[in-house]
DNA sequence: CTGAAAGCGCTAACAT
DNA sequence: ATGTTAGCGCTTTCAG
């Protein structure tokens, strides 16, 4: 059990060839015909010594590692966490590893981070790809890799992609708040030219027009320091005091305002009423609980990996590209309600 | 740029011999003393071309694969994904590249999971092991393969690991609970008798049983399925009304036992003083604010990946094991003061 | 039905 | 100082 034993180690012991042990391990026997007894006779050594092939040697000569890589923004988000999570188990089902990484939605990074996983033969790739990545995601599909997109696509780049109905989800949300009978209804969200965020904008926008009430937005530069999120808000609240609800672009920003509302002793929804993107933990356990607008995570990774597995069986067909967009769910909490005054 | 380059392609373009190339890219020219005009001369060329060794045949040849394997109990778990964060950005910047799985603590899973990774030949491991893993654990040691525990570890494995002192931990938390005049102070954890959770259930006893209290433990079966531990959670409750003060022995279950408690409309503090191990954003910004044990994620991470490292290094040298113990930090907030009556 | 042999791209003795 | 060559362990023609 020490020794790493070999293919040509096995093929030895039962005076076999090798190509012989290839062919049955590889369920090529009954193609090659092969004696049933013989494959009896290798299978069960095989088990018995625990040989376990090369799977190095194997992907050097056949060109497939048998692995996904997978780029999410930040893997410790929540909303990440939890689809990698779906993704990697899916896969390992499938016979697929996962080596992943967190883009920070860092186009310099990326690009290293796309080198490095072509370097390491992966399979296919899952990407929420930051702005400005477009040439490498072409050049990937270019060269027949399996791309696909999630949580937001590249307008001018065709791949699969899977998303949600970001502009109908901010829309509706804003209506809903517009329907409580807030007037000054704020939007706040990370400065983006990524499709998901400019589709949120224009739902917030076109749900406030369409109601003749003033936009109000403020976009704050991408960073996970909490504080360089924290101060440009706070800044917006000091200068607009006539806000009596805000709606956040993200669940960073969300809990981020949650946490301004407290330093500034803003009651909600009396002072201030609110909804968040992406659904979480703490808005369910606020007091009171948050308004949010919940992705159908299970459903996102679901639809990852189905499109993502199928391009890599089908490798040569030409499936036709597909564009998923899954609906949000808009869990109306408390945060929202217009106190019946 | 379509083509794949070989070394040999560009030993050919240059008339040089691939070893010539191998050397130079591996940076061995000085030892070789090859002419640094060559040398400048292939690098240029390589660069141009943007040639990229094949990690695939360098591994075969080698045995190493810059592979990290990193086995958490579940990558959606907030501790568990920040700390591989973490983790993820050292090894990428010791171009070590992460492949990662969630164990859910099932101990067939991770032998399996194991398995996968010994298969693909990954240089190291970084685990959270679940209980009964511990010959596999042992066999990957004496096959000279550098392993990390972290989080918990094998009373009867020795290989290195990083942890946190629990037993004082909970012991602390304990006797703050005590100190505010709570009499009747409950325990809630998972039953498991990983060492992490044996150290905070005896850091409670200790603490409580110094005190002459009576001691309150509900150990609930380990389950992510958030039902399966709020029912019981429910029950315990209900068992139990003199209850004033509950430490929950990880995030998931404190976070199930807020939902409780709002379920019951029973106040914090007023009714039940709350403490929680693990510092979480809901536990910051719940209302009354939680008071929570706090792992030094980024101290865990640091060691671990550097002890990694280290043994990566010197694979050879007989480093002895290291057992790191780090420090919590009790962070006292609203839900553990006792309302001054 | 089975075996010999080539070769995936790279490294490192061993020449020269 | 640079080139030759033998594998790493596997798959896969091509011949028996």
């Amino acid at each position: 059990m020490k020794k790493k034993l070999s293919i040509v180690d096995i093929a030895n012991a039962l005076n076999v060839s090798k190509t012989t042990i290839s062919f049955i391990l590889n369920g090529r026997a009954q193609e090659k015909r092969i004696s049933a007894e013989l494959v009896e006779t290798v299978m069960k050594y095989v088990e018995e010594v625990g040989y376990k092939p090369n799977s190095l040697a194997k992907s050097l000569r056949t060109g497939k590692s048998n692995t996904i890589g997978l780029m999410v923004e930040d893997i410790s988000n929540p909303f990440f966490a939890s689809i990698a999570r779906l993704i990697e188990e899916r896969a390992y089902k499938n016979g697929y590893k996962i080596i992943y990484c967190s883009t920070d939605n860092d186009t310099q990074k990326t690009k290293e981070l796309i080198d490095m996983f072509r370097d390491r033969h992966v399979d296919g790739y899952i990407i929420s790809p930051p702005e400005g990545i477009e040439e490498d995601i072409e050049s990937l599909t270019k060269d027949g890799m399996p791309v696909v997109l999630f949580d937001r696509h590249l307008p001018n780049v065709d791949t699969d992609f899977i998303e949600i109905d970001n502009l109908f989800s901010t829309y509706n949300a804003t209506r809903h708040l517009i329907d409580q009978g807030f007037k000054n209804v704020a939007f706040v969200t990370f400065a983006s030219n990524q499709t998901q965020m400019i589709d949120r904008v224009k739902g917030y926008q076109n749900a406030i027009e369409a109601a003749g009430l003033p936009v109000l937005i403020k976009e704050i530069l991408f960073n996970q320091k909490e504080e360089l999120i924290m101060n440009p808000l706070r800044e917006f609240m000091i200068q607009n005091t006539n806000i009596d609800a805000i709606l956040f672009g993200t669940n960073h920003i969300g809990t981020c305002g949650l946490k301004i509302m407290q330093e500034m002793g803003k009651n909600t929804p009396t002072d201030i009423a609110i909804i968040s993107f992406d659904d979480y933990e703490v808005f369910e356990l606020y007091s009171p609980p948050v308004t949010a607008i919940a992705q159908p995570i299970d459903e996102i990774a679901d639809n990852v990996i189905s499109v993502l597995l199928e391009k890599l069986d089908y490798h040569s067909a030409s499936t036709k590209l597909k564009g998923v967009i899954l609906k949000t769910n808009l869990k109306i909490r408390k945060s929202s309600i217009k106190a019946s005054a």
